[in-house]
DNA sequence: CTTGTCTATGCAACGAGTTGCATAGAAGGA
DNA sequence: TCCTTCTATGCAACTCGTTGCATAGACAAG
């Protein structure tokens, strides 16, 4: 249930409502976690009937009031205890491979509209991430020093950026490798 | 559903009961999908109800007999109906990073241990792919020359090994900034 | 004044995935 | 003989995540 501790650390970094969350969900968080805002505010729910987060309603202007959710002092014992418990190595789901590996079964050529189409969204994701690096991090208008909370989130996003490295460059591998097996004369059927 | 897609792909390149499955995806298919035997078995039997797989019962000595399944018609028009689709790309789901960024609240350099022990964990991976590689496909027991199949479950198992060296090289990063933030009288709290 | 977009919250149904448990044949060691 | 390990299959309960749908205030464009 890491949604949770995810939902619990974003609200530490700063407080917002279920909205909110979504958005940064999309966004920053997006490079190591995803959620719907349904399955966002229906966590929230739980854990604020639970007593880990507390709710403040805001009145807003030009806008819908909305629910602005911060961490209580059992969802920050619930973080902490989690921290010291080891996690599983994440394992990988991905589709693609699923893909290229049935490719074998069918036409290799028909692939390579579908991988270059993944390779700009992860060049596209590359290009977001470097930018945010240079706004929050290394550039100018960036916190000198930062903070230990900043160093982290950092870190992070460098992950993030040395993920898209290489999934660019990897499927520049595989593109190489459909091309090569389109100038031969293999039928489907393995 | 595609777990259903990866177990076509997998029987298409040799059947194989569902506990054969299962180890498949713990060795070479596991650097891009994961299931369990439970998972496997209720797919399998869905699967074989709507025809889209076939059974054959087979005997065998010195263990029990075990269910050999493998693609009918309809399945293998399901995948290829399914390879001309276009798919999302895939989006991250990493415990780990959750963690680093929920440090901030916490300490820090309790976490090396953590990340020492994931960055073994990927070592450990790395080696196995690398020793598959040689033994599949670079080395002198491969087949020469590849065909399709060969090559595409190459290209993946390359991924593979770049995702795992990314990941270690990351992993450095992680633990050179989490010493630095140990040297500085930083207390728990943002 | 209607349509569309953005902010904001949420329910209901379904499908996917995990966890715990159960069974059973065959082989080997204490 | 009992215990463990490996092979082999599967059910039941539960949680997690996705998809589709619904509501509603504020604002801008046509």
């Amino acid at each position: 249930m890491a949604l949770e501790h995810a939902i619990l650390v974003s609200l530490l970094e700063k407080p917002g409502s279920g909205y909110e969350l979504a958005r940064r969900f999309e966004r920053s968080i997006g490079h190591f976690w995803t959620a719907s805002h349904q399955q966002i505010y229906r966590v929230l729910g739980r854990m604020e009937a639970d007593g880990r987060l507390v709710v403040r309603e805001v009145e807003q202007q030009g806008r819908p009031d909305k629910k602005e959710y911060s961490v209580a002092g059992p969802g920050r014992a619930a973080l902490a205890e989690w921290l010291h418990k080891p996690i599983e190595p994440e394992s990988l789901r991905h589709d693609l491979a699923v893909k290229i590996r049935g490719a074998a079964f069918d036409d290799p050529a028909a692939l390579v509209r579908e991988v270059e189409r993944h390779r700009q969204v992860h060049r596209d994701r590359l290009a977001h991430y470097l930018a945010g690096e240079v706004r929050d991090f290394t550039g100018p208008q960036a916190p000198a020093p930062p903070d230990a909370g900043q160093e982290l989130q950092h870190v992070v996003l460098r992950g993030g950026i040395a993920y898209e490295r290489m999934t660019i460059a990897w499927l520049d591998d595989v593109l190489d490798t459909l091309h090569r097996l389109a100038g031969r004369p293999t039928g489907p059927g393995a």
